[in-house]
DNA sequence: CCAATCAATAACTGTCGAGTTATATGATGT
DNA sequence: ACATCATATAACTCGACAGTTATTGATTGG
């Protein structure tokens, strides 16, 4: 029962998660000293935040020396768009029935 | 720090709360006791997750005699799209490349 | 009125996960 | 080689929350 789209919203309810995750789409790659001095909480909680994010395909990770530089991969929030998209496509589909019913019903 | 779509991603990241406000999408308006037909878990559980979804604006209520029905309200999820739409306009302004994601967006 | 039905609330329990501090791993510069 | 810096992992604590059963409140039919 774990849809791909189950894995995207449960890692981005996280606040905390969800702000690195936006900093990196507004800043691009940042090494995790640089998100750790905005985060608010300390280096191993925003560490255990990017492996999530990362299990989760939403960002990379790139070693350079002796920092880790992540950067967000936009494309795995598809499944989001498709899943809000789904939920349009019922509603809608429910509103063309009703339409249908009604139309026959004037008849 | 609160955002509205912070309330929708804790809200609809719950698999059993997700799968009702889908049902409701799906199928339109339902009885709790429809919803917990189906919902692998117990009446008050449901309710629980019925007031969840009423807070966050996902969901109406509409009483009818001693039954409640419920019915998704879909232009709750607009932040969610707003969200997405940013976080994808912020990629954009650094690349060029999500092509495929404006697809989907875009049907 | 009484019994039955539907939903919501109360009270409680157990689990999960986000946070912490402490430590390990690994790369760099001197 | 060594001291230091950057990140990851370990071990633990604590609170939030999803689930349970039991109960209450409200509505309907006999």
């Amino acid at each position: 029962m774990s849809q791909p789209h189950d894995i995207l919203f449960s890692t981005l309810a996280d606040p905390t998660r969800r702000a690195i995750f936006e900093r990196l789409c507004r800043d691009g790659d940042q090494t995790v000293g640089a998100l750790t001095a905005q985060a608010g909480v300390s280096q191993p909680a925003v560490s255990k935040h990017l492996a999530v994010l990362k299990r989760a395909g939403l960002v990379r990770d790139r070693h350079e020396g002796r920092q880790t530089h992540y950067s967000a991969q936009l494309n795995a929030l598809a499944p989001l768009v498709d899943w809000t998209n789904q939920m349009a496509g019922f509603w809608q589909s429910r509103f063309d029935d009703l339409e249908d019913l009604l139309r026959r019903m004037d008849q």
